[in-house]
DNA sequence: ATAGGGTTAG
């Protein structure tokens, strides 16, 4: 076979992403003496990187006998299509001093790719200034690459900036451009956008729609798909389909998620792994495991996201034993955890307090699979010490680690200080806190709640007047209800209902009840100065007990009870749904901010510690 | 021979 037969052929592997086509060619290749012939080593270097062969690939490239911008560009795109972008732009600095290569614009696209990737925005902006000292600052291509760079940034001024210098725009700058508004929360520009665009096609759809899930509004990005559909445009890849489902799973919209998954199987796309994973993480998040497992244990193939997210889910529901017998079979498998795997561990285990089985899963996350622990598996680590009482080894590792902790990590080592008493200790971190910058309303109402307990009034006061400087004001809380074909959203103090009626003498009926199996509410979560009766009557009110009121009433009878709630759920109502679940025999879920509460027979399954 | 847009877990 001659020369450019065989280029013809590496190509061809290359489009098929066939690995095992490219292995032969190369076999051939090497037995004919053909490999150093020119252009076949950068050709068999692209067409191993674009089969997913990363490490053959590369070790072509440092076996090249001569570096071009060819190769250049060619190991760029295998490091890119493999996830490996922070490599792509090690190799990079070494070509640039090594080989004195001056990058094309082949090579700056590739480039602004990877910049775009791992978020490394000082280099990205470096390359920008090089793309408009070189010959190419007119190109199109790489400028239509900034766009999404710039948009991945959350720079979108920026983005449109280049966008604007693009001499002929093409359908790919405008998704570029749609989905960094839509991404970087400025939806009426990112739909004013995509109306303006010259064609649509399905991509710039799941721009606009993903983005818009992404930057939180799920609603719209539905109100857009019902659009889209009457436009016609027909679904011939899944991908808007995870995003939607994704969506479905933000909102703890079971309803609309089993449609989802109704529309994913009408159209054929059962076995698709990004839609079958979106689903596991769908049904999770709207309390019914059951039907996540189902999905799990069905899929023919399984990757790190099916087992993380599975393993999540157990984790969130209370269910840590389960979640760690899930990752031994993960390994098991052959399957290698990552990062948020480890989260989801630690996680289960800071819920049932195995203390030293997620230690262990800590160590062997950094010793056994090289994984550098972020803020968040900190925080992870922090809460399992600070659950479990370990409350020195917390303020010892919050101390030491190497990462900076940040006001929520500070939160949560105060509230554990507070459910285990230490008043000392819980002193000494609220005077440090109230002595730095806070962002959250949380931590006021925390860090008054914890002077209030020892009986230091003046420093409660303090808290008082900067939440007044600062206006610091509690969200209202909401919780949601979702009866099947019909939700409903109550307000705290809501009494707007009409069958409100109804729903309070059920609410009188029940407290009757729990005080004579001797329910004392706790008050010490109201913030206001009032008297006793007064904040008794305030926690009456609180919406998430409207709402099992209002689902005791209309729910078909027996069912679980679903709830979603906007803020985290207060002691006294804790107490109070693990009453209700007793009395009336029913299971009740309820998703709050901050984690998931399955009551059962008068127990949760977050062990009361959330 | 080489480049740019949209999916899933925290």
């Amino acid at each position: 076979m001659t020369v450019s037969r065989y280029v013809l052929q590496c190509q061809l592997s290359a489009t098929r992403k066939n690995p095992f086509f490219a292995k032969k060619l190369h076999a051939q290749i090497l037995k004919t003496g053909l490999d150093r012939c020119e252009p076949l080593p950068n050709t068999l270097l692209d067409a191993y990187g674009k089969c997913g062969l990363v490490e053959h690939a590369l070790q072509l490239f440092e076996e090249l006998p001569q570096r071009d911008n060819i190769s250049w560009a060619s190991v760029l795109t295998a490091c890119n299509l493999a996830n490996r972008s922070q490599q792509a732009l090690v190799i990079s600095r070494s070509i640039i001093k090594v080989d004195m290569l001056q990058p094309d614009h082949f090579v700056l696209a590739s480039l602004v790719k990877a910049c775009a990737t791992v978020g490394a925005v000082k280099q990205g902006k470096q390359v920008h200034a090089r793309f408009l000292l070189s010959p190419f600052w007119e190109d199109d291509v790489v400028k239509s690459s900034m766009v999404d760079m710039y948009s991945k940034f959350g720079l979108p001024d920026s983005a449109r900036a280049v966008f604007d210098s693009i001499s002929s725009v093409s359908s790919i700058s405008w998704t570029s451009m749609i989905s960094g508004y839509a991404c970087n929360g400025r939806k009426s520009e990112a739909i004013e956008m995509f109306h303006k665009a010259p064609h649509r096609n399905l991509i710039s759809w799941t721009a606009l729609i993903s983005g818009l899930v992404q930057s939180g509004n799920g609603v719209d990005g539905f109100y857009l798909f019902i659009e889209m559909q009457k436009e016609g445009i027909n679904i011939e890849e899944p991908l808007v389909l995870s995003s939607l489902v994704g969506a479905c799973a933000n909102l703890a919209a079971l309803e609309l998620g089993k449609q989802m998954h109704g529309l994913v199987i009408t159209l054929g796309y059962e076995s698709c792994i990004f839609t079958s994973n979106a689903l596991i993480d769908m049904y999770a998040k709207c309390s019914d495991l059951l039907s996540a497992k189902d999905i799990f244990y069905n899929m023919c193939r399984k990757d790190v996201v099916s087992w993380t997210s599975i393993i999540v889910a157990a984790a969130q529901h209370g269910q840590a034993e389960e979640a760690l017998a899930l990752y031994n079979k993960m390994v098991l498998s052959g399957i290698r955890p990552n990062e948020v795997t480890f989260l989801g561990l630690v996680y289960a285990c800071s819920n049932a307090g195995l203390v030293n089985k997620g230690q262990e899963l800590f160590r062997s996350m950094v010793e056994d699979y090289g994984i550098s622990p972020s803020l968040q598996h900190y925080t992870c680590l922090l809460d399992l010490f600070s659950r479990s009482g370990h409350l020195d080894k917390a303020e010892n590792l919050i101390k030491r680690m190497p990462v900076k902790p940040d006001e929520p990590s500070w939160a949560a080592l105060l509230s554990a200080c507070k459910r285990h008493s230490d008043t000392q200790k819980a002193i000494r971190i609220a005077d440090d806190l109230l002595n730095s910058k806070i962002e959250y309303p949380s931590t006021y109402i925390l860090l008054s709640n914890i002077y209030a307990g020892a009986g230091m009034w003046e420093n409660v006061s303090k808290v008082r007047r900067l939440m007044m400087v600062n206006e610091v004001k509690k969200q209202p809380g909401y919780s949601c209800i979702d009866l099947g074909k019909e939700s409903h959203v109550f307000y705290a103090g809501e009494t707007s209902h009409p069958m409100k009626d109804k729903i309070l003498a059920l609410m009188i009926e029940l407290n009757a009840e729990m005080r004579r199996i001797g329910y004392v509410p706790d008050t010490s979560s109201v913030l206001h100065d009032m008297d006793q009766q007064e904040k008794e009557r305030q926690l009456f009110w609180h919406s998430e007990r409207l709402a099992v009121a209002y689902g005791l009433l209309k729910a078909i009878p027996g069912t679980t009870i679903r709830i979603v709630k906007n803020l985290r759920v207060c002691g006294d109502c804790h107490t109070v749904l693990k009453l209700i679940s007793t009395i009336a025999g029913r299971e009740i879920y309820v998703r709050d901010a901050k984690r998931y509460h399955h009551f059962k027979d008068g127990n949760c399954s977050c062990n009361d510690f959330w």
